[in-house]
DNA sequence: TATCTATATTACTATATAGTGATATGGCCA
DNA sequence: TGGCCATATCACTATATAGTAATATAGATA
């Protein structure tokens, strides 16, 4: 597969929404069910303004969707390789550990 | 699998290292084959200390490795699944263009 | 030793964005 | 209609970092 600048760039973009722990808890709290702002704010203890920025955000690139219920919004993790993408990094953050733990021993 | 907090801050901080068009081009060139600082320039246009900067930054998140020979650094991929985060964001990128295309028609 | 080359690091400026409090918007109900 | 609730957005401050120019370091060579 070709990579040109212009998709580097993007690509960069996406991953930088997914470069943030307060997006990644929303995500992992997605990944369990999909919820209302309201229960992601109870669920991660953020504060409302900054959960629905940051979910504005995860809209943007595509990671969830949103839908109106009523007062409420559902957000729902719209795009299936966000659990692929955290699964290969986090499994990557325990090779690395491994491997850092090998070098002091 | 279980994710903690301390988890996502680590994969966030990870992310955040692909987060970078910079940092993706000078993967792209790695993936090509190995390479000297002195090529990575020639390679991506970037500047000496910027390109070595970011080498660091890479290296710390043990996405490459470096190899003095002589007064020559060459540094490898040492992570086999930086190409397939890179691959999956890559299609994504083009998922997403064409359900945005999609929606506009 | 002195010196050259390749790479790393430092100090700096400019830019992006996370988090916050306050406010605005939009749907529901009396 | 008016008022309430859930969510979105605005304006702001504080922090992080990309890129740069200059300087430091380390290995090779004479």
């Amino acid at each position: 597969m070709k990579l040109t600048d212009a998709h580097l760039e993007e690509v960069a973009r996406l991953f930088g929404m997914l470069a943030e722990s307060s997006r990644l808890k929303l995500l992992r709290a997605l990944l369990e069910r999909p919820m209302t702002v309201s229960e992601l704010i109870e669920a991660t203890g953020m504060r409302q303004g900054n959960v629905s920025k940051h979910l504005g955000t995860l809209t943007l690139g595509g990671f969830v969707g949103r839908e109106r219920e009523g007062n409420f919004v559902r957000y729902t993790i719209t795009d299936p390789t966000v659990a692929s993408l955290c699964m290969l990094m986090c499994s990557r953050v325990e090779t690395h550990a491994r491997q850092r733990a090998r070098q002091l021993a």
